[in-house]
DNA sequence: GGAGCGCTGTATCGTATATTACGTATTTTG
DNA sequence: CAAAATACGTAATATACGATACAGCGCTCC
């Protein structure tokens, strides 16, 4: 079993020297940053040599400085990433297999928005809305139909939005239509799909805007977007969610129609007539 | 006024280059933990190389490497010392649209599930994974992404799933394959078709089971439904939102497949071993 | 009170890391 | 289409960091 760094530490404690305690000591108290800083700025802030702290970080069992450090960034990343597991408020009032579920999915709404700024959305509507070009959507296996949804919305409030559906090869002769004031709006998370990348890299070459919907490891394809939004995709299940990635696609549904309404498009007052 | 350095980027991640970008957007997927490491790592992670990583770093204006980590570790601190401090978007004090929008959506969440109890949910997954019927999803015009989506996931854990598109009329004529062990997944939130509440009704005459995935007000069908799934739309856009109900599809993906896990049905076993 | 052991700090070394200089490719502009 | 400017990566360099050897000091136990 692996333990944290805090519980080796607490566990040894006792079994320490005067001086590698005090480095245990002013870890502990700025858990886990001090540790994150180099040896001379740990030993100044414990008050001790820098071989005392190569001491103390032997005597927990690891093999040297950077793989202690390794080990705090990990804890610390499972510690950012899962805001669930926050010591807070673990009891969940009912216990059904759902609620862990929605818990997650929850989790993940927040901090996926958590990482996205409004100058970033910002910059995306604007291209979205600005009709001088024309919009293309296209998805990988589970998500198309996220791109579809999108589509469906955006090809109401303005002209010229193609959802890329089918075989490959209908839609790779699409791109013969796309140039430089183009976007292609692609969703693509785990596992990525070789098709779409190339796609993508081929729209990229020919000048094509990029919007990138994908998750946290980030698909090749970001490599050549403009724009990427990653969304948190884990959630107790067999499958991963595209629940967070589905939102932040509705506030830009939102985000454009309430533009294109600000830029008094004619289409959009037509439409309003015409329900 | 000293900003945050995701402040800084999404202030100006648009005027930096595309390599720079990448670097930008690598550091925001994973933030704040990838700024943490080597510039080695940073760079390989974000597919560049080294000096573009100082350079990105030079370009928000911090002197060096060792300076931006120490702004990284420093609002790590702060954010670390103050858990109440995990507010949703640093950069978004107020009213930029996108938190009420969220905020909304969690809402509509939360009361969607509250309103769905273990037992219903229970129900309609024990019905999805029985696997002596045939299962239909379809949906309306905004909502047939979501069966679509529902369908992907369904058909890979088990045979006879079938998403219905198309014309109205390609579809009406696969009624004449359902009966009564059968189950349809209709999605239908307002405005309500017609053509969705005349099929609803003709497969429910033939004894088809409905599951109706729908918004508060509840569409027509509901009337010929075996299962209703009512799901909160409400959002500070132009557009229902059909994320609740996304989450709930979701949900209802997972279970069934752990109740399929748990059936020990042999396609999972021999799922797994194609993987 | 003296000898032995263990803990700690100083000083030095080797290495991994950040940094810089430079050449090539790519894009932009006239 | 040509020419300039910008961006990017390779490779060399300098620095700073972690690691180690060794000596001094205090403590404990005969």
């Amino acid at each position: 079993m692996i333990s944290s760094i805090a519980e080796l530490i607490s566990d040894r404690i006792g079994t320490m020297p005067a001086g590698e305690r005090r480095a245990a000591q002013t870890l502990i108290a700025n858990y886990p940053l001090i540790g994150l800083k180099t040896v001379a700025e740990f030993s100044a802030a414990a008050g001790v040599s820098s071989p005392t702290i190569l001491r103390f970080v032997a005597r927990l069992g690891l093999q040297n400085y950077p793989e202690f450090q390794s080990a705090l960034q990990d804890e610390l990343a499972a510690q950012l990433q899962s805001p669930a597991s926050r010591t807070l408020n673990p009891s969940s009032p009912n216990g059904g297999a759902v609620s862990p579920m929605l818990e997650a999915t929850l989790d993940n709404m927040r901090e996926t928005f958590r990482h996205l700024s409004d100058k970033q959305l910002a910059d995306i509507v604007a291209k979205l809305a600005d009709r001088r070009g024309k919009t293309f959507l296209i998805g990988g296996r589970f998500t198309d139909p996220l791109a579809r949804y999108m589509a469906a919305h955006l090809a109401i409030i303005q002209p010229n939005v193609f959802h890329l559906a089918g075989q490959e090869s209908v839609w790779r002769d699409r791109l013969i239509d796309m140039g430089k004031r183009d976007v292609l709006v692609i969703f693509d998370i785990r596992r990525y799909q070789d098709s779409l990348v190339r796609f993508a890299e081929t729209a990229h070459q020919r000048g094509v805007q990029i919007v990138l919907f994908t998750d946290q490891w980030l698909s090749p394809i970001a490599r050549f977007a403009r724009h990427v939004i990653a969304g948190r995709t884990a959630v107790p299940s067999a499958w991963d969610s595209s629940a967070a990635l589905f939102v932040v696609a509705e506030t830009l549904i939102g985000a454009v129609t309430r533009q294109l309404e600000a830029d008094g498009a004619k289409r959009i007052r037509e439409l309003e007539s015409l329900r």
